[in-house]
DNA sequence: GATCGCCTACCTGTCGATAGGTAGCCAATA
DNA sequence: TATTGGCTACCTATCGACAGGTAGGCGATC
C-alpha cells in the first residue's frame, strides 16, 4: 500500500531535520513522531544516529548527482547547482545537507564527516571537469563557485529571504573564467 | 590577579565550542569544565543558554569590526575579511561564529537568530559602502564576497585543509566590480 | 516456523535550570 | 574598632525532561 518504505520515510524526516537544525538539533523521538512510529522502531532500521546520518548523506550525494541529469556544459551545470540550492531554501528555509554537516563537522562522528567530505570532493571534481575547457584553473573556479553557493545559503537563512540568495549568486553562470 | 573576568572566560570557552560544534554541540557542563568552575556557576553569570550565546554573538560582532581598524578601501577590507576568516580556520579548524549560527538558525532561539542576522547586515553594509566607488551594484558584490568566504570555511572544514580555503578565495581582492 | 516490522517497557546518562547555602569582601553604622 | 548587612562568586544537591540505546514480546507474512 504505502509507496515508500519506512526506512526511506525515516531518512526523509532526518534529511529535513538536519537541513533545518543540524545533526544535534533533532532526536530519534523527533523522527519517530514525524514518521508515526516509536523511537525504538527507528533503531530497528538504523542502529545508531551515526549510521543513520551517514546513510542519509550518501543518499543525498547520489540524488544530487542524479538530479543533474545530462548537463555537460559548465554554464548549465552551475545553473543546475544554483537552482538545486535555491530550491532547498524555498522548501522551508532549508540548508544544503552537506553544507550544514560541513559547518558542524568539528563535532560529528567520523563516518559522517567522511561522507560529507566525499560529497564535496565529488561535487568539486564534477564541476571542475566541465570548467576545464573555459578556465585556466578549473578546480580553483569550482571551489569558488561551490563556496559561494553554500555561503549564500547561510546568508539567506540568517536574513530570512530568498532575495539574499539570489543577489549573492546573481551572474554566477557567466563568471567561469 | 586574574586578567580576565570569569564571565569573559566563559564567553571565550563558549565561542570556541560554538565555532567547533555549533549551538547544540556543547553544554553548560562543558563550559564549566573549560573554565574550571561548576555548571551552576555558569548560570550565575548567564541565566540561560540563549542569553549566553546572544551576548557572545554581540561580542563577536563588535570585535570583528574593531579588528578591521582603519581599512577604508575596498580591496583592503576584502583582504582583511579574508585574513580574519582564514585565521579562524587555522586556529583549530574553527568556523566563523556567525556562519555556524546562520547555518543552524532554523533551530535556534529567536534572540540568537536576530543577533546573527545583525552581524550579516552590518558586515554586508560595511563592505558595500567601500565598494560603492568601484562597483555598479555594491550590495550584490558584498553579498557575493561574504557568501564566498563563509562557504569557503565550510569547504575547508569538510575537507580538513587550509589549502581548500585558500584556493576557494584566491584572487578575491581583485574581483570587486 | 522463521523472519520482519513494530511494539511496550525500560536503562543509563546528560541536558538546561533551580534552590539554598557558604565564604569572602566592603561600606555603613554604632 | 567592632559589628552589621548586603553583595558577589561559587558551591552542593537536585529537579524533570529528554537523549541514545537495549531487551524481549507479539502478530503478520513467507
Amino acid at each position: 500500500m504505502s509507496e515508500v518504505s519506512t526506512a526511506d520515510r525515516i531518512l526523509d524526516a532526518a534529511e529535513s531535520r538536519v537541513q533545518t537544525a543540524g545533526y544535534n538539533g533533532f532526536s530519534f523521538r523527533d523522527l519517530a513522531e514525524d514518521v508515526g512510529i516509536k523511537s525504538a522502531s527507528v533503531h530497528h532500521h538504523f542502529p545508531t544516529k551515526e549510521a543513520l546520518v551517514t546513510r542519509l548523506t550518501d543518499r543525498y550525494t547520489d540524488r544530487f548527482f542524479a538530479g543533474l541529469k545530462d548537463k555537460s556544459d559548465a554554464s548549465g551545470r552551475v545553473g543546475a547547482y544554483r537552482a538545486a540550492f535555491r530550491q532547498a531554501f524555498l522548501n522551508d528555509n532549508k540548508m544544503c545537507l552537506c553544507g550544514m554537516l560541513g559547518a558542524e563537522s568539528g563535532g560529528l562522528p567520523g563516518a559522517v564527516t567522511a561522507a560529507t567530505h566525499q560529497f564535496f570532493d565529488r561535487i568539486v571534481a564534477h564541476l571542475a571537469e566541465s570548467l576545464a575547457s573555459v578556465s585556466a584553473k578549473p578546480r580553483q573556479r569550482a571551489l569558488a563557485i561551490v563556496a559561494r553557493l553554500e555561503g549564500a545559503m547561510i546568508l539567506a537563512r540568517a536574513c530570512g529571504t530568498v532575495e539574499v540568495f539570489d543577489e549573492a549568486t546573481r551572474g554566477m553562470e557567466d563568471e567561469l573564467a
